[in-house]
DNA sequence: TGACAGTTTTTATTGATAATCAAATTTGTA
DNA sequence: TACAAATTTGATTATCAATAAAAACTGTCA
């Protein structure tokens, strides 16, 4: 079907303003990496990136927009890197898991920082919610749970839904530490690595707890 | 002693000065229970307080500053009310840690979260690590491992600093989602409870574990 | 290439907010 | 009641988010 272009040459300016668009959500994410959400001004964002006030609300909508912008687009890398490990191999899986993220957190930490930062902010992981990074990290931790329960490696003398409330948990306050900058994103990893490992010892059948221990007492 | 009065009428002053302040951080705990964050500006403190904006600034400073009062006095009561446990009976020690202090945030629900809010929000949390509630908090759930090892209840297969790490970060992730909304204050008491008997199971001897299990599966 | 239709940017402005200063007021005492 | 000092306040400044309407620009087609 040829275009008509009966709004003419309406497709070459809508990519246009998808650029400019990407490169002020860029910036914000800049801003708040390198100087935190306070710095993060409307007037700074606009001098960043090289535009005025008002082309910023133009284009990105009002402030809390700008980071549910900024939120939304860098959570779908987070979810998409976060997911593909083999429930089956639990301790593997554990740390595909967490190697994923931190691998894709690494590769601009600064950004991450400000997204999650962001997202706490404006509500993003409100833990309700049934759809989004927060409900796909709970059922991945509940997947493996089941299956690791079906291999007898954990007793379920404990409630399944229990531990992997843990196991989410673990990742949820590493993250926070390393968010607030309290923590480097290497600590991040052992510290969720350690959490979820422990959390799985306190209803693991003997064997598979001994195996659990070496891995513990490996990452101290 | 007497009071000469050089500075004539200087300690009554001081005693109003004092009342006056306090009555004005009342108000600000007050706004932000019943309205949130968002809403304590510095003119809706003054009006609620019945008096000026520049009265409020000279008896309390900045906004950040009323906010480090708010939380500063608030965070005393907590840590008082969370304290005067007896180590040594493992479980009765999570069980009275937890129940001391979700009774005084009952006290004043909306209040206590208002004074974590701001807490979280002027990075109390961080700047007071190494002193005051936190260092508090993280030295009784080490004492509380301490004891449980002494006594056999916990192997010493996973390091003692460890299960003291997930033991506060059990208290401090529910008292998040508590603190946001998510949950109400006895969820938050069950979620605690459960966590950090789970955290326990994960190095208890077979005796020590039953205990703990019939009081994790009692908790449902 | 030049005109133009529609989009985008910008200048100018509004309304909130935090914060401060100097002047006026109030306070507690003798 | 008068006084000295502390306190409160009216007036003001600066910063920020957000918007409307005018000006400038963009990409296409003749």
């Amino acid at each position: 079907m040829e275009k008509q272009s009966l709004a003419r040459g309406l497709e070459t300016r809508i990519a246009n303003k998808h650029k400019r668009r990407d490169h002020i959500v860029a910036c914000a994410g800049k801003i708040i990496a390198e100087d935190g959400l306070e710095a993060f001004t409307i007037a700074r964002l606009a001098e960043q990136a090289d535009v005025t006030i008002p082309t910023v609300h133009n284009l990105l909508g009002k402030r809390a927009d700008i980071l549910d912008t900024l939120v939304d687009e860098t959570m779908s890398e987070v979810m998409a890197a976060a997911t593909g490990f083999d429930p089956s191999d639990t301790i593997a899986a554990v740390e595909d898991f967490i190697n994923g993220l931190t691998s894709l957190l690494a590769t601009n930490e600064s950004l991450y920082r400000a997204a999650f930062i962001a997202g706490e902010w404006t509500n993003y992981f409100e833990h309700r919610s049934t759809t989004g990074i927060v409900a796909q990290a709970r059922n991945q931790a509940r997947l493996i749970c089941k299956n690791a329960v079906a291999q007898g490696k954990l007793e379920g003398r404990i409630d399944e839904e229990q531990v992997a409330t843990r196991l989410f948990s673990s990742q949820r306050l590493a993250r926070l530490d390393w968010m607030h900058g309290y923590i480097d994103l290497e600590t991040y990893r052992i510290q969720v690595l350690t959490g979820m490992l422990i959390t799985l010892c306190a209803d693991a059948a003997p064997d598979f707890k001994k195996e659990l221990l070496v891995k513990i007492n490996a990452l101290k």
